[in-house]
DNA sequence: GCAGATCGTTTACTAGGTTAACAATTATCG
DNA sequence: CGATAATTGTTAACCTAGTAAACGATCTGC
């Protein structure tokens, strides 16, 4: 037998020689799960998912956005989306308003409470990222957004 | 008619006054779908999917680990990792080797070819990142990977 | 030697998507 | 004009990547 403790089957490497350490992908990964995980727990139960959150966003900003209009901006299938939007309807947070020019096409438009409640799930999750980014000075902050930015035009 | 276009229902938005926009989160989430579809596309259809690359990584650099110290390196549940590890196996790249002096533990042992694959794979995934990050010079990168990084420390 | 922890595993479930098809409607162009 | 193509919102079936709870087997600490 050997002097190694029982416990420490695996001999644990510095993190810094791991290949998967000095990977973007990996450590964007890692981070991006860390943040939702968080965001969950801020929201609470029943609060609004990120991507619900984020499609709300869209709605109370953007007059007269259609589902399609929706689904592009925010990078998924429209399939996808109608269950997004059927939940804040399904809330009371937006209506699907019928567009006389165009009867394929519902309208989305944010009622009173949805506004209400985008602006109080903002400040929630200002908090949140003011936590989770605490150890971040502003002008790293600044930086992270900027990269993340550019990763973005790279590939959309 | 009008001089607008009857397309554009929606007036876009510039994106610097979206609220989103200047959310670490969001960015950090659209950043990282980006980076996973392209991995995916690199790696091919039956390509080591993230998960399981990153699962062979730690199997391959560091010996006698066991599953429950896998799943905790990667941050998921044990339960999760079983489906990992039989791909893993399946493919040929890892044995699950029983250790005699803990019988409820297998150690996870690469084969050569499972050596051999995480090369071949690390090879794609670095011109994969390059790829995906050739409009940040050197400096960005690493400091990209340096907020990630703090992020993953402020969280785990 | 017994109570409690740990290991790998299965099962059931959830979140967040995708693709393919559909009827209704609108746009394009010979 | 009229035929053909494109777009919209929707459903249905499916996929990926995870979680939580329970299990028998095994190990550890007192």
């Amino acid at each position: 037998m050997t002097g190694m403790p029982r416990k420490a089957l695996a001999t644990e490497a510095e993190p810094s020689e791991m290949a998967l350490e000095s990977l973007v992908g990996y450590n964007l990964k890692r981070a991006y799960v860390i943040l939702q995980n968080d965001y969950r727990a801020v929201m609470g139960e029943h609060g609004l998912s990120p991507r619900v959150f984020s499609a709300l966003t869209f709605v109370v900003e953007t007059p007269n956005l259609t589902q399609s209009d929706l689904a592009r901006r925010l990078g998924i299938e429209r399939s996808g989306l109608v269950a997004i939007v059927d939940e804040l309807e399904g809330r009371g947070y937006l209506r699907r308003v019928a567009v006389p020019q165009d009867r394929r096409v519902q309208a989305l438009s944010p009622t009173d409470a949805g506004v209400q409640a985008y602006e109080a799930a903002l400040t929630l999750v200002h908090a949140h990222e003011d936590r989770m980014l605490q150890t971040l000075d502003a002008g790293e902050r600044d930086q992270l957004l900027h990269l993340l930015k550019k990763i973005r035009e790279t590939g959309e």
